[in-house]
DNA sequence: TATGAATGAGCATTCATTCAT
DNA sequence: AATGAATGAATGCTCATTCAT
């Protein structure tokens, strides 16, 4: 008997066959021409099951963007090199992310533009994560004083959310107003260079502003 | 001929009569709440009248962005004290428009929510007004290198755009996500410290965390 | 040029086109089904034209009843023998309504279902007609009083309320609850003719009671 | 053996708990608020076993007025003076029904908006309790008429049908259009009155418009 | 310049009800 | 008897923008 269990397949499955219909369709048709409807169906579920997994579209788009944004910056900190300077390792993680979202600028540019008014509840998912994703930069940095390749008396916390910060802000540029990648990656070098400048005892790998605007 | 100056005093007006409806009505009801209808009958002029002056609605929001914040901003480096440590300088003139903004925050939640996503013509505006901005701040940076307040190989450019963007991920946090504001005021001034730190030769003349206005 | 000319026999029309095509909807295919994009498309307009029209589908009921229910009234009191009995004006002219709603039941079912919860501007125009309705048969038992056919002091308003709430909740178990229409005839005419009962000096043209359950 | 015996009286409890739990719920949040789950998780039982006890939420709600009118009504009828005038009889009973439902005017407006349009099987039940409510009132006109209160010659179930029609179309003005109590109450003594007039030998005993609870 | 009538796309979401367990 | 996960139908209305006058 077969039936059973596939339902019970079907169902242990329902959460993530919703997930991977709703990136299939975002990242094919974009977000918000993504109807609930096809999400639904190509889930293989009826239009109102949906809501019995997610509070709303918005809701899903963050939960797809956790998936997404999970696996890049795990592999983000997988590659960065434990015995390079910092801003090596701040780079390399940053722009590995930042090539990840090249992928699929459609699907980047909804996260930048939606994920932050979603509902709370979604939204507290997508903080959670990037606390997450804070800590784990925090480590790189306080393993960095270890190093010796920050100074001991740089608060960690600040310099994580300046750096953050900056590059969020150059990741919001490109996919929202278009900046072009090259000036973005320059851009994301001076500033991840001078974020660290002063910092790092001894200096910069790259030289500061090697690359023009 | 009162008739014709009239007139041409009602047309000189228009664009201000327009902007002031908007403003009006984008802080008492919010910015998608406002018809642009609603705008035009406030200003006194027909429905179509209104797509003279303005191209969208957007538009306008970013018009009634660039006379809000240019004020605030202008007021924010009135009363940077010339003779003050940088860091404060930067604290100081950065708080004084997180507080103006506060004084509105459905009107500043719009900015944050929409004025990302505005027409080219409207964003370029938007950009040259932040350009604008930029270089202020970059005089106050090579004014304080003069005042040897800044070491003199800083990139200005990077540091300017870093500062800029801490600032604004904390009030897209504050805004948009609700941190109160006392978290995001103790945040904006820890990373601006931090952004600094190393920077500064005559390090921290003030303690972190007890910049005045 | 018979272009301007024909948009402008739309524009001198579009009402009664909007009103004639929802009530040819309404009796087709119900008022619940009938959407109000088809009502646009059958009238010629746009969805979003139609609400410059009316304030919304259950006003555009209202409307449809307005035209309605004024005609088959105005024949019901043309009708009226003005020499007959009081008791036989009328029931002639509720029995005429009777049978007009009979040719459209399901019309009928809507304006009992959905008119009383209307929005307030619908409401009121329909309350405008019945309040005319009032009247015209006032003016009916103030001529019967003239003729002798009714007692002078009977209070003509609170028994024309009288004969109409009989006659509606007769209707209302005809159309709601499916009360065969004999079954409702035959309540009615008792109930006029209990309701006249001793108000008509020379009694009942037709006796009391001889139609039976 | 103390476990079945609970549930036993769980069971024999169930139909009343969820009567109890609609109506607390219908009154604080209004029927088309109410979710049927919000009733079945109020009454502490799951989804799909409200529908072993219940047809339909609309069913529920003709379940919760019949024990709410069958409460107000037996005291309507506790209530009249069986020595009265049949005028003051007829008025004391609508009255005191008609402040009944003034406590709690929103459910008054779902029963006189919904109530019409229940399934066959819950209509039944309160064309039963109005049946019932009927017979009841004709046995008080037969009464009056033994009385001397009431001529012989009177059909006594047209006479309910009308004062019963005549107050219902008062309510259903006081509770869906909002026509005031005062206004109601004004009427209903007319219209009471006037159904009345001619057929009470002694006539006016009480004078219209005074009638006394 | 100014008008304002006309346009029309566009879809999330609820919730009463069922039925397999 | 009891459950609660699954279902899926079903549409009115807004409002930024245009363009004929």
């Amino acid at each position: 008997m077969s039936e059973p269990s596939r339902r019970q397949r079907n169902k242990a499955d329902k959460r993530r066959r919703i997930t991977d219909a709703a990136t299939t369709l975002f990242k094919e048709v974009g977000f918000e021409a993504t109807t609930t409807a096809s999400i639904a169906e190509a889930a293989g579920i009826g239009t109102g099951t949906l809501y019995l997994y997610v509070d709303s579209k918005e809701d899903l788009l963050a939960e797809v963007f956790r998936y997404d944004a999970r696996h890049a910056w795990d592999e983000a900190f997988e590659r960065i090199d434990p015995d390079a300077p910092l801003l090596d390792q701040v780079l390399s993680a940053y722009l590995h992310v930042t090539w990840h979202h090249e992928a699929d600028p459609r699907l980047a540019r909804c996260y930048f533009k939606e994920l932050l008014f979603v509902s709370e509840r979604a939204r507290s998912r997508v903080d959670e994560f990037i606390d997450g994703f804070f800590g784990r930069f925090g480590q790189v940095m306080e393993e960095a004083k270890r190093r010796h390749k920050l100074a001991d008396d740089v608060a960690v916390e600040p310099l994580v959310r300046n750096l953050f910060a900056a590059w969020y802000v150059l990741m919001q540029g490109h996919h929202t107003r278009g900046t072009d990648l090259e000036t973005t990656e320059c851009r994301l070098r001076q500033s991840v260079a001078t974020a660290l400048h002063g910092l790092t005892p001894a200096t910069a790998s790259t030289p500061v502003g090697s690359a023009s605007t």
